[in-house]
RNA sequence: GGCGCGGUGGCCAAGUGGAAAGGCGGAAGUCUGCAAAACUUCUAUUGCGUGGGUUCGAUUCCCACCCGCGCCUCCA
């Protein structure tokens, strides 16, 4: 009542985000805003993967941390502390707000494993040669999140070989025994042997800790329905008998256009720094996530990027001198119309691109005092998270004295009305990336990039 | 091979069984020496991939087809 429960996976650090993976925690971010809009109390867990996996059942030994550690010459440990702060530093920089309980992988050994040992008191688990398995035979309604059509294609139509040992395709590892005749930098002691734990079995130990057995919200990426989703409901519920989540929420992917997969795994690929050294800040990419629903795929392109910058600085040229005069009405009764349409589609399944339209035509409402639209955009800027209520510096930018004497020149040269020499001198101020303007009492002037 | 999603104006993108939000771009006007910026107005009306069907009426429901995309392996 009045309260929610949300678990996030968050992010495997092994290396930097990428801005697909980052759309889903915007997405995220907003499915918490609109309910902490919508009155709720919101509990965020968010689990940081710190301990490497395997890729898949074929493979031995080196993982990806493992990789990591090969790559750069530091430690799993270092690796993993590394990427995990560059995750929250762009993670904040997108204006998401931090989780209520963060919780890393390596420190809940413990749970993990006693989860595992329930399961097995209870007959759900399975040994073979490398690990502890559970037997998803055991569980019928594995196929509730994915649809049994899906799981039996899983069976049918993969393309992968599954492992001989393992009962069924879709069983899965709760705990990895550590290869024979290595060690790895990340093991732990267990009941079955030294090892480390199955990647599934990470989230229902951390959720089910800071969350309970049943809880409200599970968010993640579209691409965990199938098997990662799948898993934790089963192993969860096996283990405590209760239902284990009551709404689960997935966001699309976003891709390329070159239909590159936006994968951490093909080398090169889009990071939040990356996006800065072309001059678009995080917000940019906020809001063009907030131009999309979160079911549909958003094909990523840089020309996509730059209409979300262009948009979403025209809305602060409209916000902007509205801050600079007024204050934000404190009573919201003139706008109240347009924040029950604001929250009408903000609580219709997130519907972000509608919620923006109301915001450009309260924005540009000419019948509305500058106070009122202040108060809107105050009120729902609380979802969009784009900082419109923080005024812009002014950006002066020093220029080179050579410069400044051109425009000086200029300046002079439109007091005389020689038209022909200040026009020159605005072609020279071009090609040094300089664009003026005359405004009254002087000029102004941006850097083109 | 299996499963699924989508095709809406130049581009991006909402939406609906009863004649299609918003943004970007574009056009015209006001302003300006000219521009820029700002402001005003306009910018899908046998139409919403193609062909059928249901219906008084479909872009919205059903079927077929074409095209694009995603997942099926750790992946957000």
């Amino acid at each position: 009542e009045g309260q929610v429960s949300m678990y996030a996976c968050g992010p495997t650090v092994y290396d930097y985000a990428h801005i697909g993976n980052l759309r889903t925690y915007i997405f995220e971010d907003i499915l918490k805003r609109v309910l902490l809009f919508s009155g709720f109390k919101v509990k965020h867990v968010m689990k940081v993967t710190d301990v490497g996996h395997l890729q898949s059942d074929a493979d031995e030994g080196e993982d990806k941390m493992e990789l990591g550690v090969l790559r750069e010459g530091k430690t799993a440990w270092e690796i993993a502390d590394f990427y995990s702060k560059a995750f929250f530093s762009d993670f904040n920089a997108l204006n998401c707000l931090p989780p209520d309980v963060t919780c890393k992988a390596t420190d809940h050994i413990s749970e993990m494993i006693e989860l595992v040992k329930t399961l097995e008191t209870k007959g759900f688990t399975y040994k073979t040669e490398d690990g502890i398995y559970f037997d998803t035979a055991k569980f019928p309604s594995y196929d509730r999140l994915a649809g049994k059509s899906h799981i039996e294609g899983l069976r049918s139509g993969a393309r992968v070989e599954f492992s001989a040992e393992k009962r069924n395709p879709s069983d899965f590892a709760l705990w990895k025994f550590s290869p024979k005749d290595k060690k790895r930098q990340m093991e732990w002691p267990s009941p079955w042997g030294t090892g480390f734990p199955g990647w599934h079995i990470e989230c229902s130990a951390m959720a089910m800790k800071y969350l309970g057995e049943t809880f409200d919200i599970h968010c993640g990426g579209i691409d965990h329905i199938a098997v990662h989703h799948t898993n934790e409901i089963a192993q969860s519920e096996c283990a405590t008998g209760k239902p284990y989540v009551n709404y689960w929420v997935h966001a699309e992917f976003l891709t390329t256009k070159d239909s590159e997969k936006m994968a951490k795994s093909s080398g090169e690929f889009l990071t939040v720094s990356l996006l800065g050294e072309k001059g678009y800040s995080p917000l940019d990419y906020r809001y063009l996530c907030l131009g999309a629903h979160y079911k549909t795929q958003i094909v990523f392109s840089w020309e996509a990027l730059a209409f979300a910058q262009k948009s979403l600085s025209n809305l602060r040229d409209i916000i902007g001198p509205h801050l600079e005069k007024h204050s934000p009405a404190t009573d919201t009764k003139n706008i109240r119309a347009q924040l029950a349409r604001f929250a009408d589609a903000a609580t219709d399944d997130l519907n972000m691109p509608k919620a923006l339209s109301i915001l450009w035509e309260t924005a540009r409402d000419k019948t509305l005092a500058p106070e009122d639209i202040l108060a809107f955009v105050r009120e729902t800027d609380r979802v969009f998270g784009l900082d419109l209520m923080v005024p812009r510096k002014k950006e002066r930018a020093a220029l080179p004295p050579e410069t400044m004497a051109l425009i000086t020149e200029r300046e002079q040269a439109r007091k005389a009305k020689n038209f022909a020499r200040s026009d020159e001198l605005r072609n020279e101020l071009k090609k040094h990336g300089v664009a003026v303007k005359d405004v009254p009492g002087g000029t102004e002037w941006t850097i083109d990039k």
